[in-house]
DNA sequence: GATGAATGAGGTTTCATTCAT
DNA sequence: CATGAATGAAACCTCATTCAT
């Protein structure tokens, strides 16, 4: 057998056990037996069971990335762009949560982490916000001499966080509902926007138009609420 | 020996050693040793390895509640009383590394944490912040109907994954920076404002929508009154 | 059992096993089972195997000493004790040839052999012989000013080399025999004693003094010849 | 590739690899690859990894050969070729530690050295000496009757021996000065020369005299013999 | 209350050698 | 002549936990 295809396969069991298993509980001859292959088999493509998790998250990374930039392709607008980020994000730990409960509990706390692929990749895939964040600071969307790093430690540390209970727990996790409101809280803040946001008159009026005109629908409609 | 100075000097001498080694790599047979006991006794007085481990966090978190409320007593303003705890978060992170690190890859990944008694300190220490947030909205400092739990996923989370490279790296870890550029950016968003704090006649007009709109609000539930 | 009995028990076991397979042959599995101990009893005894060997080689140089120690008390005369030496150690190798296989293969090759008990053990073995060479200088028996270090190497290095062929062949080893010629050979030395070459005058009266010496051991002995 | 050269280029390379690691560190795959053959292609030349080494040991020693016996050519006299040869042993081992290293641990004590090609080499090579001390024999230099093979024996071994601080620790190795001494040493016994060794008369007067007083003692107490 | 000897189940890893291509 | 994928056996070592004393 080519030798590629045989560490694809290697791969594709090693990740379907570490997922279901986890890595300590994952013993080598498993993945080994599963494909019918002797045990020193394994360690010829991959020459430890802890770089065999490595390339099994660089490669879930990988194609991660195809469907991202794909779809932010498509959409427009510096907050939609974010939204789309978060929103995405938490699908993706909804629909992975075993590789993600890999990457927080096995892969991140590994001695060298902060210099392997890995956590290269995992600035590529992050680094797709600060593309974002950046894009809509130039566009005027965002504002000025925004911490961007942080602003992005913000974001995923916070999903994380906020996922643990989905991950290690018996919550689950709405992704719609927490993408916007992540969105909302960090693109708004939470301080009290005094009164006038309004600087120049100009914007004023049309956002005080905007607001009449919400407000008239709902008298139309007295059913659901204005923001609806 | 009095049973609770025993089981005192074991979570003592554990607790430096799981902070200096990591939990995987602390034998049990070394704290035996350190205090001169024998392994037995050690099990005598706490069930697993794993539990020590949770007791020695459990230990950790009372002290420091002790501080946070004193030091928050003293403290006015919301937006102060929010920042000194996401500073203090700092400064407890660049001071206990090790205890940390235990927290992040050893307890809270366990089978069960979301239901240990670890959990619900850690919820109470990260209480403290909700606490903070909503006397803040109460106050008028904070806006109203801001998604609480969320924003401590945010907060707490952002911090960890910004400590990652300090805790897991060779990064250094500016608190007082931090504490700030956080502040800021949860305080007040990143949306660009639009506007002035502008108490100047033409923002009256945004005052005047609001208005609007509470009053169309009340037209369509009429059991309430206009401010409610 | 008692923590000293049990280490002797793994010690004697893994003697027998040691000498009849070899070093790398022998499974600690092997010594555990042949025991009916667990395999992590050995190791609890002695943290490695190689340890276990240098353990092994020890207490058999132990037991040597108080063999050689008595037996040279009763000896006078350094030549006699000098080929009691050489005489003893081709016996233990005859008596030991698995045991003296280990230190010559597998113990004495090992990184950090120098300064490890057992070398000291066996400088202290060796040791032995350069008392004896020294009292004989001091009897005036031996010549001065001998490299007593390298005598040492010269005696055991030759004796190894001879046994090689038993040790690893098919060879026989003849104590007695080679005991004889290996003290002559290093006692009297390989060159042609001039002595009797020298026809001139003066060297003579050396001669004279042979004759006389014989004249009176025959006198002592009379049964005997002058040349006996 | 002409079988020949390949078969040389894989000596040579092993050569290289056995003696930086040893033979039980170096893998074949590091052979194959560092002449960019595969592990397969060593094996069609060589039947086993031993006999690689053994061939590897076979191929050094030839080479040496022709140093020797060219050098020995123009030496004269049985004690400066005895003594060259000791000599040029001592420089060989200084200068081919690693491959000592592997003729002293992986070659000799490997089960039918003693029928093997390069054991009978190895003869060869020690029988350079046996020829020397034969001349030396016939010559009158040497005595008759010297068991020749011991000799031999004591030689080698005893450099061995005294090389093994060097080869295996941090010792280091002075050629010319214990070449003087060994050869000093072998040839002229430790044993006090009694006799003519004499050079000036009126030490060998006085030495007579000794050896009278001690002749006439005896006569004395005719139950001891001269020399207790 | 304290001991500490014993457990015992793996886990990871290595490499000379073969053989079908 | 060359390849190189596959083997597969075993070996050492670790340590939380138990339980008889």
């Amino acid at each position: 057998m080519a030798s590629d295809e045989r560490a694809q396969e290697i791969l594709a069991v090693a990740r379907d056990i570490f997922v279901a298993r986890g890595f300590h509980s994952t013993a080598v001859t498993e993945i080994a037996g599963r494909l019918g292959v002797a045990e020193g088999t394994v360690f010829k493509y991959f020459p430890t069971k802890r770089e065999l998790l490595n390339r099994v998250i660089e490669q879930w990374y990988g194609e991660l990335f195809g469907d991202y930039t794909k779809d932010l392709s498509v959409i427009r607008g510096a907050r939609a762009r974010f939204r789309y980020l978060v929103w995405r994000h938490l699908t993706t730990i909804r629909e992975w949560p075993g590789m993600c409960r890999l990457i927080f509990s096995d892969v991140r706390s590994q001695p060298g982490y902060s210099r392997s692929p890995v956590h290269r990749m995992n600035l590529a895939y992050t680094g797709l916000l600060l593309d974002v964040v950046r894009e809509g600071i130039a566009a005027g969307e965002f504002r000025d001499h925004l911490p961007v790093e942080l602003l992005r430690d913000v974001i995923y540390g916070g999903i994380e966080h906020h996922a643990w209970g989905f991950l290690y727990g018996h919550a689950t996790l709405d992704a719609e509902r927490y993408a916007d409101q992540i969105t909302d809280l960090v693109c708004g803040g939470i301080e009290r926007r005094e009164a006038g946001v309004a600087s120049s008159p100009e914007t004023d009026l049309s956002a005080l138009a905007d607001r009449l005109e919400r407000v008239a629908a709902s008298l139309r409609s007295p059913d659901k609420g204005p923001r609806a």
